[in-house]
DNA sequence: ATGGCTATGTAGCATAGA
């Protein structure tokens, strides 16, 4: 089974990369996030056509999120259940026996800001929520856009990035509270190339020059973590004509 | 030198992303 996650920065412009990369890598789910459209505007058809069921938590402008998946979606469930949100920026679906979470965690703008604030409290209000998915379903998968580069070793220049949004103590302790629940970072279970990015500013050619951050993973709970043959960043489709400014990741399991 | 680029909503620029 092959799963994976991708901010693809507008559905609406991505698609025709969206509906080419499904046909190349052939994922079984496909967890997309920041399709700033609302769920009329969803191209269920295009999808269809394309071999893949659809799962949609949509909003006009910004945020949005949905999972896609070959096989039937059970038990579709939108939002953190108990934390009322006006975003919408998780859906849950359960796709041959595995729980998939689909997540667009706040960007936080700025350290001390409001935003940043709201970061940390829908973060809290996750793990909390993920603490007690993890207990319900063995087999978990909570994949997206997490908006936090991990370590330093996931950041192209950590002395320019240190304390800044997406890199700062707070941030990193909040995914590491993940990490805590039991969840592995399928990406650091393998061997990987050093200064592997998800994420490249669109200025200053910050991809052709590797300037990136590690910031979208997936997270797998430990019997999904047991079954996990390979994770990996695929850097073609940030290479093409109007590209996301993040790029898919992807994760195999086995059995 | 605090910009740079892209997308959306909306008809000029403002807001947001990371």
């Amino acid at each position: 089974m092959r799963i994976a996650t991708w901010n693809v920065n507008s559905l609406k412009v991505r698609l025709p990369l969206v509906l080419d990369w499904l046909g190349r890598q052939a994922p079984d789910v496909m967890c997309l996030q920041e399709l700033k459209l609302e769920e009329a505007k969803f191209p269920r058809a295009e999808i269809e056509a394309a071999g893949y069921q659809s799962a949609v938590f949509g909003q006009k402008t910004y945020n949005g999120v949905a999972i896609l998946s070959r096989a039937p979606l059970a038990e579709v469930q939108t939002g953190i259940p108990g934390y009322p949100d006006a975003q919408s920026r998780v859906l849950t679906a359960t796709a041959s026996q595995v729980r998939v979470v689909c997540a667009y965690v706040p960007n936080g703008q700025a350290v001390g800001s409001q935003k940043y604030d709201y970061k940390l409290q829908w973060f809290a209000a996750f793990g909390q929520w993920l603490k007690q998915e993890l207990a319900r379903h063995p087999r978990l998968a909570v994949l997206g856009d997490y908006n936090v580069a991990p370590e330093d070793r996931d950041v192209h220049d950590p002395k320019t990035w240190e304390g800044q949004v997406l890199c700062s103590g707070p941030e990193r302790e909040a995914l590491r509270h993940l990490l805590g629940l039991g969840f592995k970072d399928s990406f650091r279970l393998f061997e990987q190339p050093e200064k592997s990015y998800t994420w490249w500013d669109y200025r200053m050619n910050a991809f052709r020059r590797n300037l990136g951050l590690r910031i979208d993973h997936i997270l797998l709970s430990p019997e999904l973590a047991g079954r996990c043959s390979g994770c990996i960043i695929d850097l073609e489709p940030r290479r093409l004509e109007r590209p996301s400014d993040h790029a898919p990741v992807i994760a195999e399991l086995t059995g």
